[in-house]
DNA sequence: ACCTGAACACCGTTCAAGT
DNA sequence: ACCTGAACACCGTTCAAGT
């Protein structure tokens, strides 16, 4: 994992892969993980796509790497004010994540991959600090900050399709519209329910919808602060793998 | 997306399909996504490869269907028990999403591309409806039913990433030993609370977990069942995009 | 309608060779 | 330590041609 960091962090290497990391980044934006290419990156670079396998010496390492430097980026801008409280920290560090992967689609996919590592730590340390600043009892800690980072990451990466679908598009709202025509057509009778949300769907706003979500996990963990105390439910009835 | 489906469904050619799709899910179960191709599913199938194209005309294609049938068969088999509660239900079609994830984990990156049709809309029709049984105003369903699938289908590929780096693994608990003496060696300021994590992340069972994240977030649902008739949380000071 | 197989335009990765 | 560029072993996709 970082057996691709083979030299001192000083001097012109390390100058190198930062602006390896960096035209990456573009490429990444602008098509996706297809987009980037030791061929054409190098190109950009004006090298030898020879030159940036010998700094990643693996597409997946790029791409973790580039995914570390943005997402790093973003939390030290949504730093904690000062007398903020632990739930609005926790608004703060969500919306930041939201928002990176709004804008790189492609580092939502790489924050669910393989190793909890690099960034995904990085967040589970930022929520994990705030779900004690909430009181939440040591016991309940490691399942209230996994279901935020579950929550965040996952409502982050349907936004970044919905938004990526909506590109080509002219209009927002005339994806949205489409996509709500398309519910209102569903079978009656196998999508009932589904059928119902059309005009929720049509009217919705990402960013407050996403807030509210965080807001229902935030009142889950709450919750679970009483309940804790109590039981675990766990339910034998069903059956184990 | 629909395009691939070009001939009636009754007939050779429906066999044809099938037997492509359930090749398809072999591969995909032994080698993820990249272990899928048109040559070595044309081998298998000792055909061309130019046939299967003519059935999927793209990869994706493929990996969608394969996936809408898995998918479909997890969720049939969890059939609402008859005289079960919403809360039974929900975490009845919670366990078969996870265990089919667990089970196909290419199925989790699938769920969370691009349109939100096939499987996924399934899932969130299941899940729906249980939503309204709850007694869920319809205000909040749609954060509601959103939030519960952002966490089945999170969780659910987290586990499988785990099972996955597990898989070259002997032991599991080995793997989680591991895992958790990295954690337990992390820098003390910088990652104070993840350190603090290392034993429960040791002694954990991924099952029981999950489903107690799945109880954090119908806590928030219920709570949210109080709240929504107050005030919708969005707080101003957030900065707009 | 369904299948074949050649051809095209790419890939990531490896590696001997240079400086 | 860092870079070059050829070579290898693949890909997905297209498409003229068959049955």
């Amino acid at each position: 994992m970082t057996k691709t960091v083979r030299r001192s962090e000083q001097g012109k290497g390390a100058r190198t892969r930062e602006r390896i990391i960096d035209a990456a980044v573009l490429l990444l934006d602008a098509d996706g993980e297809a987009g980037l290419t030791f061929r054409t990156l190098a190109m950009r670079l004006e090298t030898g796509h020879g030159a940036i396998q010998w700094h990643f010496s693996t597409k997946g390492d790029l791409i973790a790497a580039a995914a570390d430097v943005v997402v790093g980026r973003a939390l030290t801008g949504a730093a904690p004010g000062a007398g903020a409280g632990a739930r609005e920290a926790i608004r703060a560090v969500a919306l930041a994540v939201y928002d990176v992967i709004g804008a790189h689609p492609w580092v939502g996919d790489q924050l669910a991959r393989p190793p909890w590592a690099g960034a995904m730590l990085k967040i589970f340390e930022r929520l994990g600090r705030q779900v004690v600043a909430l009181g939440v009892p040591a016991e309940a800690r490691f399942t209230a900050t996994s279901a935020l980072l579950i929550h965040i990451v996952g409502a982050g990466r349907q936004e970044a399709i919905n938004s990526h679908s909506l590109q080509a598009r002219t209009d927002r709202q005339d994806f949205l519209d489409d996509l709500a025509a398309h519910w209102g057509q569903l079978d009656a009778g196998e999508y009932a329910f589904t059928r119902t949300m059309a005009d929720q769907l049509r009217g919705h706003d990402d960013r407050a919808e996403f807030l509210a979500g965080v807001d229902l996990v935030l009142a889950g963990i709450e919750h679970l602060e009483h309940a804790a105390a109590g039981h675990v439910p766990r339910p034998s009835t069903h059956a184990r793998r």
